[in-house]
RNA sequence: GCCGACGUAGCUCAGCCGGUAGAGCAGCGGUUUCGUAAACCGCCGGUCGGCAGUUCGAGUCUGCCCGUCGGCUCCA
C-alpha cells in the first residue's frame, strides 16, 4: 500500500473542506507570496493553491530559499495582517491583463492568461470568467485569481509555514523549477495547534525510525539502496502474514505456484515489458558470450501466463486463479526512494485469475469480498472505492474496454457497493477498481487494486477450450491485495506505531522474573506458552524490575508478565499489558486463564487494546 | 532524474575563524537480586560518507561522486 503524499496535492474537486476554510487558506497563499515580493521585489510567481491542511505558492526566486528564510517571511506576513489590509477584486480583459502582467515581469501569470484564452475554466485557482481576468490585490500585490477570499487581512487565522521544496513549474519534469514554500493556516490557535500536533504524531509514527529503534528492517548502502533487509523481528510479522496468506488463498480457490526471478530477453518482447517498461528494469544480464539475454522480472504476470499454459485448459477448470508471493525488482529513480515505501526490490502478493467473460464478473466481485476482509483484519477503515476507467492512450479496441469496464461496474454494483468513476484513470492496458483506506490517524492510503488485463491475452494468445470445443480467448484479472509487502508492511508500522497485534508481534510475550529465585517458575511459564506456539522472551538479566519492565514496554512486547514468589506459589501471573499506565497491571491471573486469553486473541487475529483510531482530519477538526 | 538541505561511534548529537575527535544511550566486564516505564563502577568503540584539490596542516575550505532527508516527477 501506498501512503499518498505526506503533504497532500492539490485537491482537484470542490473538495476544500468548506468554502470559508478555502478562502482563508487561499488568503494566506497570497499575503505569503505579497511577503516574498517585499524580500524579493523580482520574484516570480507560478501557482499558490489551497490545498489539504494548509496551502502552497511557487515562485521562481534569483537565489534559493533556506529554511532560515521562513520565519523572515512569517515576520512581515504578520506586520501585513496588523495592517488590515483589504482584498479588492476587479476583472480586466484578457489583453488588459496580459499587458498588465507583461509589465509587471510576470510570465508564468501571462502565460495562464494566454492559456485560460478568456475561456472559462474549472481546474485553476487564476481564473477567467466570460472572458475577463479575475484579479485580486491586497496592498502591492496583485494576483490572478478567481478567488475567494477574506475580505481584509485581519481576517488570517494562526498560520505556519512550513517547509521549501522544489516543484516544476506545472507540474512537468520539462519545464523549469520553482520554489515551494509550504504552510498551514487554521481559524483558530486550537486547531493550528491540533494540527502541528498531527505532524508531530506522523513524525513518531515514521515506520523508518521504528524500523531502527525495533530493529524491523535496514536498508544498507553497501548493499544497495532500495534494497531492504528484513530484519529478525520484521520477519516474523512477514512470516506470519504470509502464512495468513497462503491459508486464505488456498481456502478461496486459488493455486499457488513459484516464478524464476529472471527471464529471456524473448519473453518480455512478447509481453511487450521491454518496449514499454524497459527503462524501469534491471538487465540485460549477457549470457553464451552475449548472445543470450536475460533480465530480472518486473512483474510476475508473465510467467503466470505461462504457468497457465503449461497445458491446454477447458471451459470446466475455470477460472483458474494463479497466486504468488512474486519478488521483481524495477529501477526507481533516485529521488523516489523512501523507506520500506518506496523501494527497488519487492515481493507482490500477486493473482491473475484466468476465466471466461461470462465468470469475470463473480471473480471480481469475490476479490472485492476478499480485499474487503483483509481491510478490516487490519483496522483500516473508510474504504473509498475508485472504478478507473480508459486512457486516452490505449491498448485494445472499445468493444474490449466496454466489457471490461462494464464487468467491474457490475460486480461493484451487485454488492450496492458506493464508488467513484475516475474517468481515464485506467492503466494504458487495463481498467480498474482501486480501494483507499483511512488508517488509525486518518491519512489516506493506497490499497488493494483489480484490474482486468486486455492486452496480454492477446499477446501471449491465452484460450481455454469452451463448450463446443472451440478455443477462446481467456479474460486475465490481475490482483493484490496487499500491493507489495514491503510498502504494506511499511504502512502498517505507521498504522499501528509500531504496537502490533497480538498474532503478529514478534515478541508477544516478555517474562520478567522478580528475582533469582522466581527463575524456575519463569522457565515453566515460558515453557508452557511456548508449547500453545508464543514468541517469548525470558528476561533473566540482572537489573531491577523497572528498567526491565521498561526494556520491554520499548519493545513493544504485547504483555510483560511479571512472576515472583507469590505468583509461583499461587500458580499465577501478574499481567501488565503493553502501554498499560501506572498500576494498570494485573495480579494473580491464573496460568490456564492467561493461556486461553491469549490464544484467543492471537487466533482470533484481534486488534491490540493500544491500538487507538485518532481522527483529526481536517473536516473533523473544523466540525469540532 | 530535478531543486534545496544534510552525512562525525550501532543510535541521538557536540566539535568556534582550518592545528591531529567528545558526550549520553547501546555494547562488553564487574557490582547490585530488586514487585511494574531509566541501579552503580569500569572498559571498548570513529580512514569524521567516498575520491580528488587548496594548505605547512582539512571533520572544518573547494570540486566531483555516493547516500539520506523535504518536495517535484514517477510508482506496488
Amino acid at each position: 500500500m501506498r501512503r499518498t503524499a505526506p503533504m497532500p496535492k492539490t485537491e482537484r474537486k470542490s473538495d476544500h473542506g468548506d468554502e470559508a476554510l478555502y478562502a482563508l487558506r487561499h488568503s494566506t497563499a497570497h499575503v505569503m507570496a505579497g511577503a516574498v515580493l517585499e524580500l524579493f521585489p523580482e520574484a516570480k510567481f507560478g501557482f499558490g493553491p489551497p490545498v489539504a491542511d494548509g496551502f502552497y505558492y511557487d515562485f521562481d526566486l534569483p537565489r534559493p530559499l533556506t529554511d532560515e528564510d521562513l520565519p523572515r517571511i512569517e515576520e512581515r506576513m504578520r506586520a501585513t495582517i496588523a495592517r488590515d489590509l483589504p482584498f479588492e477584486h476587479r476583472e480586466m480583459s484578457a489583453p488588459d491583463a496580459i499587458g498588465f502582467f507583461t509589465q509587471r515581469r510576470q510570465d508564468y501569470k501571462v502565460e495562464q492568461i494566454e492559456k485560460l484564452g478568456g475561456k472559462d475554466r474549472e481546474d485553476d485557482t487564476a481564473g477567467a470568467r466570460n472572458g475577463k481576468i479575475s484579479i485580486y490585490q491586497h496592498g502591492d500585490f496583485v494576483d490572478l485569481c478567481r478567488g475567494p477570499h477574506v475580505k481584509r487581512t485581519s481576517e488570517i487565522g494562526p498560520f505556519k509555514l512550513l517547509s521549501v521544496a522544489g516543484a516544476y513549474w506545472r507540474g512537468n519534469e520539462r519545464n523549469p523549477q520553482l520554489q515551494r514554500i509550504y504552510g498551514t493556516v487554521w481559524p483558530t490557535q486550537k486547531q493550528l495547534d491540533e494540527y502541528l500536533e498531527k505532524l508531530k504524531e506522523i513524525e513518531r509514527r515514521d515506520h523508518r525510525a521504528l524500523g531502527r529503534d525495533l530493529e524491523l528492517f535496514r536498508i544498507d548502502e553497501e548493499l544497495g539502496s532500495g534494497l531492504v533487509l528484513w530484519l529478525p523481528n520484521l520477519a516474523i510479522v512477514r512470516e506470519e502474514l504470509e502464512t495468513w496468506w497462503r491459508q486464505v488463498h488456498r481456502a478461496r480457490g486459488y493455486t499457488l505456484v513459484y516464478t524464476p526471478h529472471i527471464a529471456h530477453e524473448k519473453i518480455y518482447q512478447r509481453s511487450g515489458h521491454i518496449e514499454k517498461y524497459g527503462e524501469n528494469m534491471y538487465g540485460p544480464l549477457l549470457l553464451d558470450e552475449g548472445t543470450q539475454r536475460f533480465w530480472i522480472k518486473p512483474m510476475n504476470c508473465p510467467g503466470h501466463i505461462k504457468v497457465y499454459q503449461s497445458k491446454i485448459h477447458s471451459y470446466r477448470e475455470l477460472p483458474l486463479r494463479i497466486g504468488e508471493l512474486g519478488t521483481v525488482y524495477r529501477y526507481e529513480r533516485g529521488g523516489t526512494l523512501h523507506g520500506m515505501l518506496r523501494v527497488r526490490g519487492f515481493t507482490q502478493d500477486d493473482s491473475h485469475i484466468f476465466c471466461s467473460w461470462a465468470q469475470a464478473q463473480s471473480e471480481i466481485g469475490k476479490v472485492f469480498d476478499l480485499a474487503m476482509e483483509f481491510l478490516r483484519t487490519f483496522g483500516y477503515r473508510e474504504p473509498r472505492i475508485y472504478l478507473s476507467t480508459r486512457p486516452e492512450r490505449r491498448l485494445g479496441s472499445d468493444e474490449m474496454w466496454d466489457k471490461a469496464e462494464k464487468a467491474l461496474a457490475d460486480a461493484l454494483g451487485v454488492r450496492e457497493v458506493p464508488f467513484q468513476i475516475d474517468e481515464g484513470g485506467g492503466v494504458f492496458y487495463a481498467p480498474k477498481i482501486d480501494i483507499k483506506v483511512m488508517d488509525a490517524i486518518g491519512r489516506e492510503w493506497q490499497g488493494p487494486t483489480i484490474q482486468i488485463d486486455l492486452n496480454l491475452p492477446e499477446r501471449f494468445d491465452v484460450t481455454f477450450v469452451n463448450e463446443k470445443g472451440e478455443r477462446e480467448r481467456a479474460v486475465m484479472i490481475h490482483r493484490v491485495l496487499f500491493g507489495s509487502l514491503e510498502r504494506f508492511v511499511g504502512g502498517l508500522i505507521e498504522h499501528f506505531a509500531g504496537n502490533f497485534p497480538l498474532w503478529l508481534n514478534w515478541e508477544q510475550a516478555a517474562i520478567i522474573p522478580v528475582r533469582e529465585t522466581a527463575r524456575p517458575y519463569a522457565e515453566e511459564l515460558a515453557g508452557k506458552l511456548r508449547a500453545a506456539g508464543f514468541r517469548v522472551t525470558l528476561d533473566d538479566q540482572p537489573g531491577d524490575l523497572r528498567t526491565r519492565i521498561k526494556e520491554a514496554q520499548r519493545r513493544k512486547a504485547s504483555y510483560m508478565l511479571v512472576v515472583g514468589d507469590k505468583e509461583a506459589v499461587a500458580g499465577t501471573v501478574s499481567v501488565r499489558r503493553r502501554g498499560a499506565g501506572q498500576g494498570e497491571e494485573e495480579r494473580g491471573v491464573k496460568l490456564d486463564d492467561l493461556l486461553a486469553r491469549l490464544v484467543a486473541e492471537r487466533d482470533t487475529k484481534a486488534l491490540p487494546a493500544d491500538f487507538q483510531l485518532r481522527v483529526t482530519s481536517a473536516a473533523d477538526a473544523l466540525s469540532s
